[in-house]
DNA sequence: AGTGAGACCCGAACGC
DNA sequence: TGCGTTCGGGTCTCAC
């Protein structure tokens, strides 16, 4: 589930790539993803220049020289692959985007969106967001008093990207495993203690899923050893009836809201 | 304010 | 092989 780390990751590999570097082609497979009708968001991207790959939450923000915003989420399912015209995927292609003989491909984008922006609408669009969770302004002080403000339960909480943005389903049950505390839990109910020690987890688990290309199934290109390399390394989502890294009991599988929770009812409180 | 339900969307995976 | 069915899940909106 693309999540901050997944986006983060995407965004280092694309930068890297594509940063600098001018569209020469662009191909609209299903006129959903975008905001403009094709002819027009077309003339807007060929021949334009990516001057700076940048990420906001769970969006990936390719800004452009001419002052436009490509603004990407990729909700349920949604991924990238960049190679070429012999080198890609064999699944469908909702965008793809040519940078000369290298191909950017957009997949999976059912719910998800590619949408052109003018700076103006990019800001409108991001205003509503919360702090970013990695962001040095974003102490331990300023999440504490966000937790004061809120008092439903911790998981709902961290999702909530109005509240704090780039968490999403996989990574609020890692964080709450890390700290060993129930993702069920009131916040009202939290101690300092554990409030510090969530503090500290979050930091922790999304540096680290970062650190080793998040959590994801596609490689993002041929001989992608990055990409996904935290599959391995998730120790509770999606791992119902395994036994727990922590203390051996078998990791329960719930549903809060719809949401699948994942937790060690043995080993976290 | 918090919670839950429903809508959105459709490719991939699965079953026969 | 091929057709029909099911499923997923972030976000928004609305009702309670």
């Amino acid at each position: 589930m693309p999540e901050l780390p997944e986006m983060e990751t995407y965004r280092r590999l694309l930068q890297e790539r594509i940063g600098g570097r001018s569209i020469t082609a662009t191909l609209v497979q299903r006129e959903k993803t975008i905001n403009l009708p094709p002819n027009e968001w077309n003339r807007i991207l060929l021949g334009n220049r990516i001057t700076l790959v940048d990420r906001r939450a769970k969006h990936l923000l390719f800004h452009l020289e001419s002052s436009h915003v490509l603004l990407l989420h990729l909700m349920l399912g949604g991924f990238l692959y960049y190679g070429s015209t012999e080198d890609k995927l064999d699944r469908t292609a909702q965008v793809t985007i040519s940078f000369d003989d290298h191909i950017l491909y957009f997949h999976g984008l059912r719910l998800g969106y590619l949408h052109l922006l003018t700076t103006w609408q990019l800001d409108e669009r991001l205003d509503p967001l919360g702090p970013e969770p990695l962001d040095p302004s974003f102490t331990l002080t300023r999440f504490t008093e966000l937790l004061t403000e809120k008092r439903g339960i911790l998981k709902t909480a961290l999702v909530d990207q109005h509240w704090l943005s780039g968490i999403g389903n996989c990574y609020s049950d890692e964080i709450c495993f890390d700290a060993a505390i129930l993702p069920t839990r009131r916040i009202p109910e939290l101690t300092d203690e554990e409030i510090k020690q969530l503090f500290h987890s979050m930091q922790a688990v999304l540096k680290e899923a970062i650190q080793f290309g998040g959590y994801m199934e596609p490689p993002f290109y041929r001989d992608d050893d990055l990409t996904g390399g935290f599959n391995d390394r998730c120790r509770v989502y999606d791992r119902g009836g395994e036994p727990c890294v922590r203390c051996g009991k078998l990791i329960s599988k719930g549903k809060l809201s719809s949401r699948k929770v994942f937790a060690c009812t043995n080993c976290q409180h």
